[in-house]
DNA sequence: TAAAAAAGTTATATTAATCTAACATTTTTT
DNA sequence: AAAAAATGTTAGATTAATATAACTTTTTTA
């Protein structure tokens, strides 16, 4: 298990988030779902997984079905929080269509950082607040 | 001349930034200070200028100076453009600390669509408005 | 102006992410 | 339960971006 703590690359922060959607939907995530939803092969997908295992973020028995540790679970949690973030001032703040504040905030939500998003929640919370006062 | 009009990749993106910011500084540009400003090597640099160059992005004599095309600079002010509007959205409205806006939209100029961006330009010169009307 | 230093280039290697093709295992169907 | 289909894995190739090391050209300096 290869636990530096450094930075995932883009790439396995998205099949992380994938995994964990495809748990949330099916209960289950196989590795033909994870190919399937982010249209690659399931060659690719093998590898990625190896690389997960060794950082222990993933579980992934030959043949199995795959499962997230507690640790690759909190990096999915987080990198979708970021997104959902994203997508609600993309969309809501700023009047960005639903399909491109999709597509903007899952390339943004990798690079992000944690000081930007905790200010842009705050504004969230601002902006809303102050369309209530209004609507009175 | 591999003039598809295909996407560039970040780095690709941030060659032609850096280009640009070191003709408006210095006048010029040369391949040392681009491995400087972007801490890649000389020979990373070289390889980059030949693959903008085959793109007619830039042009690069051997042992010469390097020079952006009509087209490399209308890609690099772009880019430009928008790590301008994201790093104003995120001190100005959002209060995020300067240096950290600046590596956030460094990153982020590079996945902002364009309907994102004009959206996010009117809406920071709609809260600039009101910001005014309040201190009548 | 010749030697030394700086800058630039090329050849070769590495890493990450992907692919295709061949192979292995599991599941489904008859 | 055997054959066929689906799924998963492995081996080997490709592309992009980088690095190091050796080499070339240009610039500086003694």
């Amino acid at each position: 298990m290869d636990n530096l703590n450094k930075r995932l690359t883009e790439s396995l922060e998205n099949y992380l988030e994938t995994i964990a959607m495809l748990k949330r939907e099916n209960k289950i995530a196989r590795v033909k779902d994870i190919s399937k939803e982010l249209d690659v092969k399931n060659s690719s997908v093998n590898i990625a997984l190896n690389v997960l295992a060794d950082k222990g973020l993933v579980i992934h028995e030959k043949y199995g079905y795959v499962d997230l540790t507690e640790e690759g679970q909190k990096i999915a949690d987080d990198i979708q929080h970021k997104e959902d973030v994203l997508v609600k001032f993309f969309t809501e703040i700023l009047g960005v269509d639903q399909e491109i504040a999709l597509k903007d905030a899952c390339r943004m939500e990798h690079t992000i950082s944690d000081e930007t998003l905790a200010k842009l929640i705050f504004f969230i919370g601002k902006i809303g607040r102050e369309g209530n006062k209004r609507k009175k």
